[in-house]
DNA sequence: GGCTCCTAAATTGTTAACAATTTACAATTA
DNA sequence: TAATTGTAAATTGTTAACAATTTAGGAGCC
């Protein structure tokens, strides 16, 4: 990997983007290493922002850190998918109530949310990574209505997660019905609309419990099985083990 | 603030607790600048480990950091507090439940626990702020328990944020009813210690829900009217304005 | 007096060299 | 051969100088 040796514009966050971009496209795999020398070299920029950029990668879990041992790629498993999910359906409701109380007072602003759906409806037929990408902006978006700083930057964080997921656990995306997920965010979003509290929250978690089953799908039934083993599973996500 | 001039132990981890430490016991101030080169004179060390110090604080939400402009110590506000009560006590709820499930399957290892309770049934009398301190520590220890790595941080980060608001809002935590706090928190371990499910996430959330109308009781009968505005209040927390 | 513009100081951002640590690998030994 | 030790290379950690940006304060102007 070599990325543009261009001087773009490179900031620490930036270059954190590129990286996390090379990340997610599958460049680095897990347990790769990043090395400071080699990413500087590519960017064509000293080390210390490279540096900085690792430990914002770091800090967001997609990377880890060993004293005086560097950075590797985290590598992903199905705990932290259940747990990741746990986290955006139990935040994720707090949010959704509190939009609704927004917008039964008349101030919930939408353009964002809008914008974003229009985008997910535009990227349903086309690359399957794209759309995921699409549906995950959405929901942050969604969440983003709660206005509670906090909760939203912990949501904005497991969308990273999700998205390491979907590339690095092989999931069959592709196999998703995009369809069907898209239609799930604006029944939430119309809830919203209403100002119906109980009614989003209960679209809400039936959307995260619909999307673990879909995640579960691809794999074998000694996985699944492995799977319902985890408590979150029946205490969280209440789906039972259909086949 | 000068911080012992000596060349202690300085990794850029130990420089942020050092740091932290000050923000806490109050030498910094919300609004406050840390300012590299004094910082690094302070600690007889380079500037290169003190950013990276202020970055990891910037992380935990310590401190913003604004472009070329430095990093001030943040300022929280009331809406912080309910949304970081209403964090834990959701998250807290999952991690509960889940400890309760091991506890079922007899590996539950409660040594971390028991000493953090030992430790805080010694603090309780003394001095207030430690007392605090051993209390979101054992809280910490108790959500360990549930084992769910990425639960556990937020929740950690929480606890940064509880003390913070102790410290800068100038609540009168001498004025809470400390004994009762420890007899609450027993009472969910024991729950726990039980497997009962139910038992610990109703303590759990009871207690939380108790946290926030003694964090409240200090203050003005006009900005608790303010604070009851917040939907969280009813929505999570489903306390009722006494006054 | 209050406002804008300008310059100097203070401060953050970046760089390249150096120090400390870890890793890789060959030579040595049992 | 397998384990161990020693050494060189690779890599991370730190430092100090330099560059770019922001801040503070005063001169000139209305």
């Amino acid at each position: 990997m070599t990325f543009s040796a261009l001087p773009s514009a490179t900031t620490p966050e930036l270059l954190a983007d590129q990286i996390r971009d090379a990340i997610l496209i599958g460049t680095y795999k897990p347990g790769d290493r990043l090395i400071e020398q080699e990413l500087s070299d590519s960017f064509g920029i000293s080390r210390g922002p490279i540096r900085e950029a690792i430990r914002l990668l770091a800090a967001e879990g997609l990377i880890e850190l060993r004293k005086n041992r560097g950075a590797v790629v985290a590598a992903p498993n199905f705990d932290d998918v259940l747990e990741v999910y746990a986290i955006r359906m139990s935040l994720g409701s707090i949010a959704i109530a509190h939009a609704c109380h927004a917008q039964k007072h008349g101030l919930l602003d939408t353009t964002v949310v809008n914008k974003k759906l229009s985008l997910l409806k535009k990227a349903v037929g086309g690359n399957a990574f794209a759309a995921v990408s699409a549906d995950l902006e959405f929901q942050t978006a969604l969440i983003e209505l709660g206005a509670l700083p906090r909760i939203t930057e912990t949501f904005q964080q497991t969308a990273v997660d999700i998205s390491v997921f979907v590339r690095f656990l092989e999931i069959r995306y592709e196999a998703a019905d995009h369809q069907d997920l898209v239609d799930r965010h604006v029944a939430v979003f119309d809830a919203i609309l209403q100002g119906d509290v109980d009614k989003a929250v209960d679209l809400w978690t039936g959307h995260i419990r619909q999307s673990v089953r879909e995640f579960m799908q691809p794999f074998s039934d000694l996985e699944i099985a492995e799977l319902f083993e985890r408590p979150l599973m029946q205490d969280v996500f209440e789906v039972e083990n259909a086949r």
